[in-house]
DNA sequence: ACAAGGATACCT
DNA sequence: GGTATCCTTGTC
């Protein structure tokens, strides 16, 4: 069905890189009995305690400390007093980043997936691992470059200019999703 | 355009 | 202890 993708292929200090890369790679939500698996086609990079937008950049605090140790693991926090957010913590231990899914293919907004997935924070700084019941695949899906768009992140305007701008938001064009699982649920992509 | 809503960081 | 702010969403 998949390959889990592991810890190690996220421990990279590249984090915008293995956001682009995280396009793509199917989200899996195992409860129970039930499984769901959805591609992810949004995703944000935040890097660093240099970069403003990150909740690192106030150095260590209890909310962060997650985000200080080894990439693999899952950050989840609770914003608006209404939504939690979804993080892939990357990058080796000591250096704080992440990558928010802020969309996946049939649900557009990181607020609504982990309502509709029923991910709350008691899955902060829990492995991203089939046994925590919610872990990423590679399925040999590789969008098109053309489809991709990069755009400043989402709701960071208080970051300031030099980080506000920086072009660290990636989203595969929804009409490219469809057509493409399309192709895929009837074995012409893919492998 | 704006309220909802609770955790968080930082202040007095 | 008080409060400004927040990696959003739904409804106005």
């Amino acid at each position: 069905m998949g390959r889990v993708i592991t810890a190690a292929q996220v421990q990279s200090q590249d984090t915008v890189g293995i956001a682009r890369w995280l396009l793509g790679k199917a989200l899996v939500r195992t409860r129970g009995a039930t499984a769901r698996s959805l591609l992810i086609t949004e995703v944000e990079a935040y890097d660093s305690e240099q970069d403003l937008a990150c909740h690192a950049s106030r150095g260590r605090t209890p909310r962060t400390e997650t985000l200080y140790r080894a990439g693999g693991i899952w950050y989840v926090y609770f914003v608006y007093g209404m939504h939690h957010m979804l993080n892939l913590v990357t990058g080796p231990e000591g250096h704080p980043a992440a990558v928010l899914i802020r969309g996946l293919d049939s649900i557009r907004g990181p607020g609504r997936i982990t309502r509709a997935l029923k991910i709350g924070r008691n899955l902060n700084g829990i492995g991203a691992t089939p046994e925590a019941g919610l872990h990423l695949e590679d399925r040999g899906i590789d969008f098109a470059r053309r489809s991709i768009r990069a755009t400043p992140r989402i709701g960071v305007e208080y970051a300031g200019p030099r980080w506000a701008g920086k072009r660290w938001r990636f989203f595969v064009e929804p009409g490219k999703v469809a057509a493409r699982n399309a192709a895929v649920s009837q074995g012409a992509v893919g492998h």
